[in-house]
DNA sequence: ACCTGAACACCGTTCAAGT
DNA sequence: ACCTGAACACCGTTCAAGT
């Protein structure tokens, strides 16, 4: 853990854990670009270049910021009510509508966590295991229920993921407009793959 | 046209054309960071600031080389052969296979064409509804054939896009390994996608 | 109309030094 | 172990000046 709790009941993040606050916020703000370690060492109340204390580089401080956004993937998906209850279909349907959600409300945490990693981080490589896993359980869950056509569960997922995403990539490029008729924004991208996908 | 040819028959680019070639060739390499102005001027045989004689800026630039390379797309696909003699969902196949090709050969082109432009540039914008245009119109061939399910061309088309777009993407931050079994290189994505829109 | 050279502000990174 | 301040090389952009 890196939060640790003073004696006096307050919480107190690490000057790591305040840097990738830090540079979550300017990214967010600007894109990497906006994310200069001047700007991050003032945001955490440091010196321009306590960074390379924590991080070899920019770009491994980038990585951190991505490895946490999918840690808190996990959670998320770890704590939101399972298979169990709701019909297979319509889990699998929530989890990928969660996907555009969080891809469309933070578009530069997607763009940098799906972006070429030279630093091969075991952190963003185990997370990004982990989602693929979840998807496919619930593409398999879903054919049990035959609420989705029978196939290869690995390649109906991947199937499924590509059209998110690329829907999601589409749309924040400005390459597809949200209105007008016929137009169809990412959610209804991924409902029609869904509704094809019918046995 | 930006190509004239002087008396001697040789063909002469102007300097704007080959501030271009220069700017395409560093993003091929080294992505929008490595198009320093500095080095796209020293390819091109003129100072490091010429290129603002005929760019508003850096952005402005690569704006050029991302309408040149939609431009260069327009005219292969008016070339190719087209709707006549092949049936129609091959037609649609095809044109899907020729995109992912495109983007796994120029990643590089392929992010940048596909990013968000503050320069909201015309020949751009007319770029993409082209093609736009060119994939409803072979959805509803294929259609027509019934070759590919029912449903609103725009709607098909979106989807398929999507897929295409989302499998490249996801292929090239190396998201999905392309050995192994059950796993999907981005043409097989494809084809999943137009299997299962059989009618 | 098109180009050059100097200059400015900014950035990633390194290094010697401090506690 | 963690941090600072100065310094270096590099980059986008601007400006005055040249033909």
């Amino acid at each position: 853990l890196t939060t640790s709790t003073s004696r006096y009941g307050l919480a107190v993040e690490s000057t790591r854990e305040r840097l990738i606050d830090a540079a979550t916020r300017l990214l967010d703000e600007g894109g990497p670009a906006a994310v200069t370690l001047r700007d991050v060492g003032r945001m955490a109340g440091v010196s321009h270049n306590a960074p390379y204390k924590h991080f070899a580089d920019k770009e491994d401080l980038l990585a951190a910021v991505a490895a946490r956004e999918l840690a808190r993937q996990r959670v998320r998906r770890r704590r939101s009510p399972d298979a169990e209850d709701r019909p297979a279909d319509e889990v699998l349907r929530a989890m990928m509508h969660r996907y555009v959600r969080w891809a469309l409300r933070h578009p530069a945490r997607f763009k940098l966590t799906f972006g070429s990693w030279s630093t091969d981080s075991a952190e963003l490589a185990a997370a990004a295991t982990d989602a693929r896993s979840a998807l496919i359980s619930a593409v398999e869950r879903a054919q049990a229920a035959h609420t989705l056509g029978a196939g290869d569960p690995e390649r109906v997922a991947a199937l499924i993921l590509a059209t998110a995403h690329g829907a999601v990539d589409l749309a924040l490029g400005g390459h597809v407009s949200r209105t007008g008729k016929g137009r169809a924004d990412p959610y209804d991208v991924v409902d029609d793959l869904l509704d094809r996908l019918r046995p």
